[in-house]
Parts: C-alpha cells; structure tokens; sequence
DNA sequence: ATCAGTCAGTTTAGACTTAAACTAAATCGG
DNA sequence: CCGATTTAGTTTAAGTCTAAACTGACTGAT
C-alpha cells in the first residue's frame, strides 16, 4: 500500500518537465518523510489529548523548557521548536494560567524573559514523557533494529543537505 | 550541529524511566524525521508565497486533484492529504471562489460532490509544480544519490512499520 | 554621547486544523 | 418495505501557526 500524497503526479506524467530520476526520487523521499512524520504525530497528538487531556504543542513547549533546568528565553523556545515568535507568546500564556509554567525576566537583559517549569509543570511532563516514548517506539517496532539504525544515520544526511542548502542561499 | 527538539531530554538523563536503547533511537528518529520535514515544509510554503502568492495546503488540494482528472470526492481528498473532512470543506471553498476547481454532484450518490480542476486551475498548477519539484530537488541535492535511494527504501520500512503497529491496535 | 541598526517579545489579522456535533443520503438486515 | 447503522459532507468552537507590524531595550560605530 502506498498512499502518498502532497499532489506529486505519477512517473509517466513527468516527461514534460525535463525532470530527472534524481528530481522524482527526492520529490518521493520528501512525500514518504511527511507520510511518516503526520502519522506518527496524530497518534501521539490522540494519545496526548486522550491520556493526559493536553496538546502536542503544548507537550512539545515543556519538554523542551525541561531541558534547561535554569529557564529558557522564549526566543531560544521558539528557535528550538521551529515555531515562529509570535506563536510561542500565547502558548507560554496558558501554560503560566495553568500553573506549570514561570515567567522571570532576566536580571542581564530587560527585554529577556526567562521562561521555567513550576513544580505542577515538572510532575506533568515526568508523567507524559515516559509514556510518550512509548508510544512512538510501538509505531516504530516492526522496523529491524541496523536498518533503524541506518535510518538515523541518513536522516542526519538529509538534515545536512537541508542546512548545507540554506546557507548558500 | 544538532538542533534536534520537541523537548526529548538528553539520553543521559534517560536513566530513571527504564527505557533502552531502542527507545531512544526511536525518539531520535522522530524527532530527525520532524526536523527534516519541518525544514521542508517551510522552505517550499514561503516559496509558494513568494513566487506564486498561495499556501502549501490549496498547493496540496489542487495536486491531489489533479491525479483523478475525472474529479475527486471530498471524502478522497481528506484521506489522501491525511487531515479531517471539516478542513477540506473550506479549501475546496476558498478554490473554488477563486475559481480554480468546481464541485460537482455525483450521479450515482447525492451526497458525493466530485471536485474537479478549472483550466484556470491547471494552468496554476502547472506553473507550480515544475517549481516545487526543483525547490524540493535543492534541498536534498547534497546527499550522496545511493545514499538517498537507501533513505527512500528505509523511510517505506518505517511506513510499513506503522501501518502494521495501527493495525494491531 | 548618540543614533542607526538590531534584537526580544507581543500583538494583530488571517489562514489552517482538529474534534465533535450535525444534516442528509445510502445501505443493510430482517 | 423499514428502521438502525453507516457514510459524505458541512458547521462550529477552540486551538495553532504564520507573517508583519509594533514596542521597548540593547549595541556599536562614529
């Protein structure tokens, strides 16, 4: 079965574009890596909203103020979550109605805000981030362990090429 | 350099939760995978922007479309560009309004509506198209050729990997 | 010292997306 | 035939995301 998407047109159709195979395989490598990447994130988005009554979002911003135990800027967030600035403010918002997280502006930088888990916000993520885990790792089981492994290791390639790219934009 | 995020602590601090190996390099290959295809997606939606004024998801719609010149249910589209039924109602409104694809009623089923391309609407794809392919082909055009076919082939393990992982639930 | 340029964060307007409730039409077992 | 169920599509409410404009704070070259 292979139902990709994203509109690519078959093989046949492209021989009047003067696109190689080169072209038709990386249009395809892109189309199999969103495949992957939505079907992974609806069932942790599903299990997130139906086990622990929050959002991938939301999940994603506190684990990754967890990772600096000291606090993060929202702009370090924001570079660090590929989000837009703008998107992080109301974001950061809720969670501080909620409870689970802090604002502290910082004592270097006036325009800096220093943004840190709470107690509530610590318990929360520790319940979701083993479970989360899981969940992914049941999506990815069937795949044989070296060739997860050389996945990995290409993934990184592509990652690569993408910044190579950019840079001499 | 590894800009890796959604918040996944570092493999040191693991060791409390009792996941192994394989759980992290599962973690690790979302969380690559989510990078990638964020770094993609952004790419090719500014590019649409810039170049032709539109957004990735009416791209998406008039690609998918465009692949049954008969007409595509509504129902197909959803399933196809994997997002719910309510989403695409408004697009296919939004198109449609610009004129670029009409709906349709089935003959044979009242309540299927077959949207369908306008010439207006193939000629706008037609101009896009060639374009996405070569902004796509640019990012990825640092990989080794082998390289990439292998990720290809790797990223359908993964796909087949979770479809099964949904089945079994 | 100053001021042009940059940077952190917020706000705004508009578009997208989801889940869930809803309408209308088809289907299927008796 | 007929009621129960399913299906196609729309609507609604709430949340997410972006680009762009904006405010206030820092910086660095003169």
């Amino acid at each position: 079965m292979d139902s990709d998407q994203h509109g690519i047109p078959q093989a046949e159709s492209d021989f009047e574009s003067g696109l190689n195979d080169d072209d038709r395989l990386d249009l395809r490598i892109w189309l199999r890596l969103l495949t992957c990447a939505n079907m992974i994130e609806r069932r942790v988005r599903q299990n997130l909203r139906t086990n622990f009554d929050t959002t991938l979002p939301r999940f994603d911003v506190l684990a990754q103020i967890d990772r600096a135990p000291e606090g993060q800027p929202m702009r370090e967030l924001s570079h660090r979550l590929m989000v837009t600035n703008g998107n992080i403010t109301p974001l950061v918002d809720r969670l501080e109605e909620e409870g689970l997280v802090i604002r502290e502006p910082s004592a270097k930088d006036r325009r800096v805000q220093h943004v840190k888990l709470t107690s509530a916000g610590t318990k929360a993520l520790d319940a979701m981030i083993p479970e989360n885990k899981r969940w992914v790792s049941d999506l990815m089981q069937h795949v044989d362990r070296d060739r997860a492994s050389d996945l990995y290791t290409l993934l990184g390639d592509l990652k690569e090429s993408i910044l190579a790219s950019e840079r001499d934009q």
